[in-house]
DNA sequence: AGTTAGCACTCCTCATCGTTGAGTGCTAAT
DNA sequence: ATTAGCACTCAACGATGAGGAGTGCTAACT
């Protein structure tokens, strides 16, 4: 694409995400460096038109960006984006947290005032964390209360009813001879496979820890989607009808399109952007979602990120989002490091 | 007040629930057996205006019912109802439910879809479940992972941090120490009160228990809000512009406003209402909520109800909260039974 | 050949202005 | 006490027209 008609693409984006009105020619000509008429302008809009980039509410209107053209953008920023000049952001921790979660909405939040935005967390996925404790404990004569502690320090709690229960004691043998073998290990991996290292084994024991491990460490293989301030679409001259707030609401209720689309970021480190139609959610079409991976230097926990609409602020959102992650990624490594 | 005069009213109020719009007089006369000129029609709602029963848009419109017409319409509905003729309702357990909270959740969302509002429950309220099972795990140096299980079957866990933490073993022994003693009580009488009792043993393990069982059992005292189908507030027609929808939606997400007014409302049995501006919470001046106690025989353990503006069909509602929370009642109390 | 001024054309926006109609309040007759 | 009649109010609607922002095209300019 000829740099001229990208240069002026840019600037009907930038443009176009401060207003949220239609761009003309004449805005364009007047408000840039570029000393071009408005008639020039013109051509190359025409031409941007017809690769798809820019479309006309109606004839006579200025142009607006299309799903398409905010991909570009964003693309052109990641690219050029300062090399990851990045001094690690500092968490000031306003106070000690007990549980990771608290953290995680603490970051969530921050992040949604400071972008006016609705703020997404996706927690670290159950089957992914690795094992720290397991306790059983007999709650009535078929069922078991499993106590799951993670080494990120995440605790999970399932009941789970089983023929025939054993006593205390045994329950209490099979939890530590769980904790002994798999100590360090996924959840979702002892679950799959390394149970069955104890097949083997004819002991009364091991055939208990089979037979347990095998409900007790059935787990959620997807993180939890947590949102903040939601209401904040309100505010949003896209969302300006019942209809288009509802659709996103709905999503927002019944979160398996969401998890879906972080749970998917969340596979490769870093920053990851779905654009409008790119999102492979009813609700979410005319949405944009950003959100960045957090974790440990060796391990991906989950993502932090945010939700607006398509015609959203990217630099200033994705610096924000940038500074967030790596905040938290402090936060979370600085947590683990002091409870264990 | 005079009896035709009342007759209007209920008209009035049925008709602009039924279709959102200012009743004229020529409605009532035709619509109902009354046999009255639209003149005394008018009549009759100059003084129901007068005594604060409707309002005018303006001048030349029809009637609205203000909140005091709608808090006398429902008074007048509860006064009326059939004696408690109930019968208990049933819940046809589709599954088995493992925690409680998977029965409430699918309550009030049946409840939702029953009335296309916004479901409301609120949760039992930890510090009044009665203690079942306290476990004490050390996971830490300092730090210690309370797992309470309540006899509703609720499980709740925290991580508490303690100057000097007692051996696993010891920890076993004070957990059991405190079941022990404290079987079936309130969790939050034991934090308040029971615990001193304790005060003038000199042994080490009561020494412990008391230093340990202050930070273990400190539990919320107010259930917790759920909210089902906040998405269904955008299909009404008072809520067709973002900023009465906003104000609702920041009210969902600070649940404080709500938890309060529900809280409230558990302290009595049976079904509670509050209409517009009678609720103290700031977003809620044009809403209505209706909600009904749940629970076994002699306690109280929550709120089951729904969240619409205060045009809302009261009869079918509360209709449909009343059977819900019995059928809700029924099964908590199926599910308590049938796991201890 | 790229750029630009000029111009006709489109079409949204907004204000104006009757018109309509639903609804009211008042009065006088029943 | 009830009601018919009537004047009045005011939102809603549609038509009309001016204004203006913006486009596309063409012809002239560099």
């Amino acid at each position: 694409m000829d740099p001229r008609a990208e240069q002026i693409l840019d600037h009907i984006i930038e443009q176009y995400i401060q207003t949220a009105e239609p761009v003309g020619s004449r805005a364009i000509s007047k408000l840039t460096e570029l000393n071009l008429s408005a008639a020039t302008i013109r051509n190359v809009m025409s031409d941007l038109t017809e690769v798809g980039m820019l479309s006309q509410p109606h004839t006579s209107a200025g142009r607006v960006p299309t799903d398409r053209a905010y991909r570009y953008y964003v693309d052109k920023l990641q690219k050029n984006k300062p090399e990851e000049t990045i001094q690690d952001e500092v968490w000031p921790a306003k106070r000690p947290y007990e549980r990771l979660e608290d953290l995680l909405y603490e970051a969530a939040q921050e992040l949604t005032e400071e972008t006016h935005c609705t703020g997404l967390l996706l927690s670290p996925r159950p089957a992914s964390s690795k094992l720290n404790r397991v306790e059983l404990i007999g709650i009535s004569g078929t069922q078991v209360l499993v106590v799951l502690v993670t080494q990120a320090g995440m605790v999970k709690n399932r009941i789970i009813t089983l023929k025939e229960c054993p006593e205390q004691e045994d329950l209490n043998l099979v939890a530590s001879k769980l904790c002994e073998l798999f100590l360090g290990h996924a959840i979702g991996d002892i679950h799959e496979g390394l149970l069955e290292t104890l097949a083997g084994k004819t002991d009364r024991l091991s055939a208990h820890a089979i037979r347990i491990g095998k409900k007790a460490l059935e787990i959620e293989t997807s993180g939890e989607v947590y949102i903040s301030g939601g209401a904040n679409l309100c505010g949003f001259p896209e969302f300006n009808n019942q209809a288009s707030l509802k659709k996103v609401y709905q999503e927002f209720e019944d979160k398996r399109g969401l998890s879906r689309i972080l749970n998917e970021m969340t596979r490769s480190a870093g920053l990851h952007v779905t654009i409008g139609s790119e999102n492979q959610a009813a609700g979410l079409e005319s949405c944009s979602i950003l959100a960045r991976t957090y974790g440990t230097t060796n391990s991906l926990l989950g993502s932090i990120g945010i939700i607006g609409p398509t015609r959203i602020d990217y630099p200033k959102v994705i610096k924000a989002i940038d500074r967030s992650s790596r905040k938290l990624s402090y936060a979370v490594d600085h947590f683990l490091n002091s409870n264990t």
